[in-house]
DNA sequence: GATGAATGAGTGTTCATTCAT
DNA sequence: AATGAATGAACACTCATTCAT
């Protein structure tokens, strides 16, 4: 009655398996790009057995896009020590973003890819866009606060880095020199 | 004869009404997503038809690109006369990015969507980034010249406003108050 | 934008043969032991073209059962001069209903077959069965009156004049003897 | 050993259910509607047991043929004492079919489905309606020796029982006040 | 005895495209 | 210019069956 831890575990490996390669494929080719043959092969299985891991093609997407979401990791960069000045923090925010984004490349292309025609992947976007935003305002007004940089617009800095974080990444323009500089004139845009 | 004249007329209006429900319907639900029943529906013609006027769903995508390109525009915005001062031409480079994404909004989405997977589509949107970056970024040096901004790494500043407005687009982002504000930041940072 | 009427002919002619052909195989087969190829290889078509003509497996089958219903012709059947004695109609009426029965051989058992996985077919057959039981009935019941025959539950005696042709048929039994025999036992045990 | 009795048992009762939860799903569904896991789930087991207990699913449905087969049963029925008057006779026999036929529904809706794509139960089912028909025959004849019923086709008047009995059954026609009311007008057709 | 991973052929259906009319 | 019949390959998905554990 009791399965063999063994193949409990290789079931999951396949089952992670097909997940990685899905991702991998669904970014290069896009989720109605991508068939089910395509996704079979890149696993190096057949697709009957894909379908009995995964009920649909669609179900494997939300497999691949819940395994690699970035919130939790884009969360625990964006939120720096408020104590610590904006001149020092800025710049490790972006690199930080920076970093996220390219380790978890292909998730992001996806999403990008398929937002605009499933919402629930839209929604997902969002979420982590507003809450990175958020994030970097409030660190902004607390430096604010503390005197460091000049009162003014707290969310229009933090998208402007944001921003520019993101749109770097997508253009695939090196982050090198371009975050440093971009951190140092922000910075001097809104210091006291 | 008139009446060739009057036909010619009529099956040029066909085939850009075919481009421009297409270009709708390929944005929406991406190349793939898009089968040529969708296009013909939407074009309130028939499957043989479509192909009596373009040779492939393929050639369909790159005319409705080609007729909806906006780079020209692009060009013409991000041109300003090099001896007015920044603190005036900056927010207007900045809306003026911003209106053209807004009026090319299917194009824009449609480029971004289908350009990990079709390099033409890639190369363009490339280069629409790298003229646009590199113009604001000749005309930002002209004003350091010309002593109205301090030294500083123009690219890096070039790119912080165009990545804005672009990021800012494509999270729906509201222009207003967003762009005065990040106008205002930029200017500060890179005023003598 | 007219078409001419020999495509059209021709088409309606394809639309019959994929339907008659269906018929044939899914009387053979049942309707999930034929495969679309089934059908389409019995038509002399492709699958495609199949789906030209109808949306669906489904679709095919009711409009195969759509064309072939012969309830009309039951129902011409059933109906007998209520003047004319039991003695000169009941053996007709038997012949006509085994007549009807042969002719649509295939429709009869398909609906047979398919009767208790789709209720649609399961009420075509029921409501053929009313009506023809119904008719026999009060043909009969007007024959008592006219005292042709005695007083006696005429709804029985239809039904066993209807359901031993029916049985009949379903068991192959040749019309020949059974028929005439059976009218003949029939007749003494409801004859005045 | 006592503990390989026991599972002998167990084994033969695993068996045993398969058998009769798949005569009820073939019957609502029919063979080729029903898929393997189906049969397994209907069982409460995998698929993997149930190729434990049977070759395949065709033998599935041949057990369970075998299982439910009503012959034995019919027999004993349509064998009534050749010294009873079928006054007293033909009532009981015409219920005890309806009977067998009303307990054994699923085989008999699954056998009649299946006929014309299966000869092994046509053949069963001609078997049986051939049996049955024939010793109703031999009855009524000794009968009409005994000089209880008139000299006829008694080959006619025991399909004409048989046949209405079937057909009523087919029909969900409830046999009360049909088979008694059917009874009486055959008994007044063929007494002496 | 029982599981469920694995297969490969098959399912009904849709695809982009061609072509006669 | 326009239709829609026709094709054949591809699509997502299910099938009956096998087999290692």
């Amino acid at each position: 009655m009791n399965e063999s831890g063994v193949r409990r575990r290789q079931a999951e490996q396949r089952r992670l398996q097909f997940i990685d390669t899905a991702l991998a494929v669904f970014a290069a080719q896009g989720f109605d790009g991508t068939s089910v043959k395509d996704l079979a092969e890149a696993a190096g299985a057949t697709q009957g057995l894909l379908y009995h891991y995964f009920p649909s093609k669609e179900a494997l997407l939300e497999a691949a896009l819940e395994r690699h979401y970035f919130l939790p990791e884009l969360r625990r960069i964006a939120a720096p020590d408020r104590d610590r000045p904006a001149a020092e923090v800025l710049l490790e925010l972006a690199r930080g973003f920076a970093r996220v984004l390219d380790q978890h490349r292909d998730v992001v292309q996806l999403m990008l890819r398929e937002a605009p025609s499933n919402s629930a992947v839209a929604e997902r976007l969002d979420r982590a866009r507003r809450e990175g935003v958020r994030m970097v305002t409030e660190y902004l007004a607390s430096r604010v606060e503390a005197g460091e940089l000049r009162s003014h617009d707290c969310d229009a800095s933090a998208r402007l880095l944001f921003y520019a974080v993101l749109a770097a990444h997508l253009a695939n323009t090196p982050p090198e020199p371009f975050l440093p500089s971009a951190v140092e004139i922000l910075l001097h845009g809104i210091s006291a």
